[in-house]
RNA sequence: GGGGACGUGGUGCAGCGGUUAGCACGCCGGCCUGUCAAGCCGGAGGUCGCGGGUUCAAAUCCCGUCGUUCCCGCCA
């Protein structure tokens, strides 16, 4: 071994022990007849003190030591002296007085400081992430994963799940994201599939009889990047055979809350999650993933507004659309400039314009061009109904019911950041169900599922997808926090039967399934159990468990908005030799491309 | 595919029509025996992302383009 302690080791007891330690030099401080090196691993950070006038050899050494060299160090625990104590480093009582000093390694200059967080351009991190890793930031976080996945798997084998890895080279299948795909060497023209998520095969283990399976998998989407998604990303896959919703909700409940509880830096706002249903999460705060940091609903105000002399208002009340409002406290002075903000960002939600009143804190008197349409009776009733006060503006919004909940989602999310609601040191977790199984809007003449094929309907309302689809709820359920959805999940149906009259209402054809599904269809024939599970997004957990506000800063080597890996430069071109043997050849832009380089 | 923001020594930023482009950190050299973001003195380092245009004059204004990022579309 090349030490015999971490650089963040030493105590005083330790005092008087002569040790070894390795790491690299974070800063040099050279008083000319003493050099102070702050020596750093990632257990943390030592004070070697060299002494130019006890041993010239290691001064000299000392002297041509620079930032981030790797050097061996071997002297003797001291305490320091009165006084120069450093209360801000848990090895600031000591320091380590060299009888020894070895250059194991240098360095060049780095391209960023290591100990400062320095807001560097994320070119530059990502193209030196070696040297971004051994900041404060990402040791912490990578250590704060892999602490949460231990716990994990520690909590799941605990409970008498197996962990079983799946392929990572599958089958393709049109439905869901765009897949990425691998060229086939030994069947021209065939491609694999990376797996956007083990789920076919996680429901092919339930048939197998591994009644518990969960698997830490890797995960390959190819769409468009955002702050909470990564082309391979990683999730936690759970499924469990002979269990109810509520089995399920409950076991991962009591995982993640134990999870967070241990290995957060950021605690849980309450204990117990919240189980909302859908209809009241896009009815009370415009998203099937509200922020549940903070209140501020929608209230419905439809009765009130709709006998106003407001058109717009009286026509879609009469059209059976809602008029809804949403009181934002305290914003009763906006501005012109600032109220056209907020408009804008209604629209591009689909609104037409935004009506809004405010309450002066002075006088109380309501402004606002709607205000000549309402009769002072109805401004009394709604400001009641909404609870609203003086200084506080009210925004609505009327349209269809989903337009309504795309526009008052939209700015209850922009106003609780306008007002400093998302409080970033609290995690307020919440349980999303009774999912409709289908969506809202129909697919040309056919029902479009709102989650997968195989979601079970709620056992009691399976009569219902006779007479009255749009009203069946799903067994399906999503684990939100922060407004980030971090899991979604649902009870598979198992039954052959019930799985063909889905598939009839959704318009997809016994041929098209059996190209599609065949095996999973023939799997389900040889005595599928009923089942169902829930995969959870772990790099989105992590991130919130860190406080940060992108998934890379979770992951050791992420790729950045282009999907490109600017470190290793990947994608990159390959060797005509390579794509004769996948028989692929280059067309279009790609051929473009090769020739002009 | 679309929209917003950003791009200036190694790094982070200021300058936003008119001297030799400035500041901090870092880097190099010197001084210094108790520092810990050490201090003091001196120094090097810039095609202002790239291309075109407007102007007597462009880092600065306009157009295009490339890169980064956030968002919309997309993500069963």
């Amino acid at each position: 071994m090349l030490r015999t302690h971490t650089c963040g080791e030493l105590r005083t007891e330790h005092i008087g022990q002569h040790v070894t330690l390795s790491g690299w030099v974070n800063r040099r401080r050279d008083m000319g007849g003493v050099i102070f090196i702050d020596l750093r691993d990632r257990y943390g950070k030592t004070q070697i003190v060299v002494d130019t006038g006890e041993s010239a050899e290691s001064a000299a050494i000392a002297e041509q030591i620079r930032p981030e060299y790797v050097v061996q160090v071997t002297g003797t625990v001291s305490a320091r002296l009165p006084g120069q104590e450093n209360p801000n480093m848990d090895t600031g009582d000591i320091e380590l007085k060299v009888n020894d000093l070895t250059i194991l390694n240098a360095s060049k200059t780095p391209p960023m400081l290591i100990d400062r967080d320095g807001g560097e351009d994320e070119t530059l991190r990502l193209k030196y992430r070696y040297l971004d890793l051994r900041k404060e930031r990402m040791q912490r976080n990578l250590r704060i994963r892999h602490k949460a996945i231990k716990y994990i798997r520690d909590y799941l084998d605990n409970n008498e799940f197996l962990e079983v890895e799946t392929p990572i080279l599958f089958k393709s299948t049109p439905e869901g994201a765009r897949d990425y795909l691998v060229p086939s060497r030994v069947h021209p023209g065939k491609f694999y599939a990376l797996p956007q998520s083990p789920q076919q095969l996680k429901q092919l283990l339930m048939v197998g009889g591994y009644d518990r399976y969960f698997q830490i998998a890797r995960c390959f989407r190819d769409e468009d990047q955002r702050a909470d998604r990564q082309p391979e990303f990683t999730q936690l896959d759970v499924e469990m055979s002979f269990v109810e919703r509520d089995d399920i909700l409950d076991l991962i409940e009591d995982l993640v809350r134990g999870m967070v509880n241990a290995t957060s830096t950021v605690p849980l706002a309450y204990e117990q999650f919240p189980r909302i249903s859908y209809t009241e999460a896009v009815e009370k705060y415009g998203s099937d993933r509200p922020d549940l940091r903070y209140d501020l609903p929608l209230v419905d105000v439809s009765d009130i507004a709709g006998q106003s002399a407001f058109g717009v208002f009286a026509n879609n009340v009469a059209a059976g659309n809602p008029v809804k409002a949403l009181v934002v406290p305290g914003c009763g002075d906006y501005s012109r400039k600032q109220i056209s903000e907020l408009e804008e960002l209604a629209k591009v939600n689909g609104a037409k314009g935004l009506a809004w009143l405010a309450i002066d804190p002075e006088n109380e008197q309501i402004k606002g061009f709607i205000a000549k349409f309402f009769t002072v009776q109805q401004l009394i009733a709604l400001t009641e109904r909404l609870n609203a006060g003086p200084g506080d503006l009210i925004l609505f919004s009327s349209d269809t019911r989903l337009v309504v909940r795309a526009v008052l989602g939209a700015l209850r999310d922009e106003m609780a950041t306008r007002l400093g609601y998302k409080d970033t040191n609290t995690l307020a977790f919440a349980w999303v169900i009774d999912f409709p199984l289908f969506e809202e809007e129909k697919e040309g003449d056919h029902y479009a599922p709102s989650h997968h094929m195989f979601t079970s309907p709620m056992p009691g309302d399976i009569p219902l997808l006779k007479t009255d689809p749009h009203a069946v709820k799903a067994a399906q359920y999503d684990l939100i926090c922060n407004g980030y959805e971090v899991g979604g999940g649902s009870i598979r149906i198992h039954n052959r039967q019930l799985q063909r009259q889905i598939m009839e209402l959704i318009g997809f054809s016994l041929a098209e399934a059996e190209t599609q599904f065949g095996h999973m269809l023939e799997a389900f024939e040889y005595g599928a159990p009923p089942h169902g599970g829930i995969a959870l997004g772990i790099d989105r957990l992590m991130a919130l468990m860190a406080g940060e506000p992108n998934i890379r800063e979770v992951m050791a080597f992420p790729k950045n908005q282009n999907a490109t890996d600017v470190m290793a430069d990947a994608p990159s071109a390959v060797v005509q030799r390579q794509l004769d043997d996948l028989h692929i050849a280059l067309a279009g832009k790609a051929l473009e491309r090769v020739k002009s380089s």
